[in-house]
DNA sequence: AGAAATAGCTTATGCCATAAAGAGATGAGA
DNA sequence: TCTCATCTCTTTATGGCATAAGCTATTTCT
């Protein structure tokens, strides 16, 4: 299941992203001192969906870790999806902000689009939050911001640079959620990861006979894959090979709509 | 939340998708005549899905509709994610298997993507199944297999050829996911789009006063955004902007890819 | 007619988010 | 010092979900 982002009441889940100081006259308020932070919740929560997948992320089991009931982390966050915005946005905050211009636009580039996959890889369960709504927290909008420095610096023509803003979001993402299903089928069955490709492959040529009439192009596109070599998961690195691959195309693209070097120092936005 | 498709078993679902007869020996079989079919089930489900999000796909909701209870559905489907599985191929046979290529392979590997797009938003739930695994059904392995004809005679370079086709798909799928957010949050808000987002901009500039200072670039490019024009919302005609500038990067990075045109008809995979 | 097999029903289990209401702690003002 | 409003956290309840288990009624074969 899909956790659509952004859905909860927008001003209530901007405060808490942003972390805007509640009003400090309820500062020396009486009652019990709060046990617990939005922090610390947010963190818990992000461990439970670490743990397993965002099946696994209920509001008992982020309690439970922090040795509270469900019930009481709706004193710090208003539902479970308020919850999920500031889990997204603070996993966001791993990625690094500045990407070293100094060997060209196209090395940050790449550098910005790996450390976004290698996040996601890390955090499966982000992409299973919709990215389908503009900005929500500070750290998502970091992400963004670095991605424009770095087309900023290519000189991408203005008119291109939203599309391929949006372009590099999906490829990144995309490519992960290949990666990270090769991993957890990989996990989840037991088997090596050849073994679950092989057996599908059996399955489909008993059940389908006719598959390489039907689908030529696809049949052999899949006969022919390299043998897995070393350590790494064929699926894994296949994964990596089409991401590294579909990224070389897009900046390609994304190279013929820049202005050459040189030029005049103008910002473009 | 995101359905993860291919978790059931896999001979089963398999079996299911490619609807292999089952054994004849039970044709005659005593009991009951089935009062419904694989297929009406799964009709019943993508209407269920299509009136709501993939949140409202219950079994008892799509039994209801089919005048039948929850339970009645597990006699001819394993369990709920079978059913997803089979609902997810059985709509990408809506989308057509073959391409004009006479305009060219560009003009048909837009044709085959602002069709999927077009696929993607008519049934939006499409988006919360995770499409990272491989082939499941024959509908979506057409569609996998009408992009491959494309870019085979299109004459892409095989080592490219993968990495195109991620590529290709993540950008579909990324750009259907914005337009869809786009048309949902304007329907439940009922505010009509425009002012949706004006709403957002207004309180982060009120709970996050150095926003532009923070984000310079980003507080730009959402101020550079073309007033709304016409009748179509602004996000929707962005988000649609977006995917035709960013299919026309990807399509010149893969034109750089592929062998002149007028060469050998070899076929490339 | 009787036996066997099967479709679809009811019921039960154990999850889930969260509403509602109460228990206990704490600090401010009297 | 006492009182009470306020706050955290708990218990309990409600209504949802998938699906396991067992039942009933129907159909066909012997």
């Amino acid at each position: 299941m899909v956790v659509y982002a952004g859905q909860g009441d927008p001003e209530k889940t901007l405060a808490l992203l942003w972390r805007v100081p509640v009003d400090e006259g309820a500062r020396t308020a009486p009652g019990p001192k709060p046990g617990l932070t939005v922090d610390a919740i947010v963190d818990a929560a992000i461990a439970v969906a670490d743990a397993g997948t965002m099946d696994g992320l209920s509001m008992r089991a982020v309690g439970e870790r922090l040795g509270r009931t469900a019930m009481s982390l709706y004193t710090y966050v208003p539902s479970k999806r308020e919850l999920v915005d500031l889990m997204y946005d603070q996993a966001h905050a791993e990625t690094p902000a500045e990407h070293d211009l100094s060997g060209g636009w196209r090395a940050a580039a790449e550098s910005w689009a790996h450390g976004l996959r290698a996040l996601y890889l890390r955090h499966p369960w982000l992409l299973q939050v919709s990215h389908a709504r503009p900005v929500l927290g500070p750290h998502e909008q970091g992400v963004l911001e670095a991605v424009l420095r770095i087309l900023d610096a290519a000189g991408l023509e203005p008119v291109a640079v939203r599309p391929a803003v949006g372009s590099l979001f999906s490829l990144v993402r995309g490519s992960a959620q290949a990666a990270a299903e090769a991993r957890s089928a990989a996990g989840t069955t037991g088997t090596p990861d050849r073994e679950w490709w092989t057996l599908r492959a059996g399955l489909l040529h008993r059940l389908v006979p006719d598959f390489a009439d039907r689908f030529p192009l696809s049949a052999r596109l899949s006969a022919q894959a390299p043998p897995s070599a070393g350590p790494e998961p064929r699926w894994e690195r296949e994964a990596r090979e089409a991401f590294t691959g579909g990224l070389a195309i897009l900046l390609d693209g994304i190279e013929s709509r820049t202005r050459p070097p040189g030029g005049s120092g103008t910002v473009i936005l």
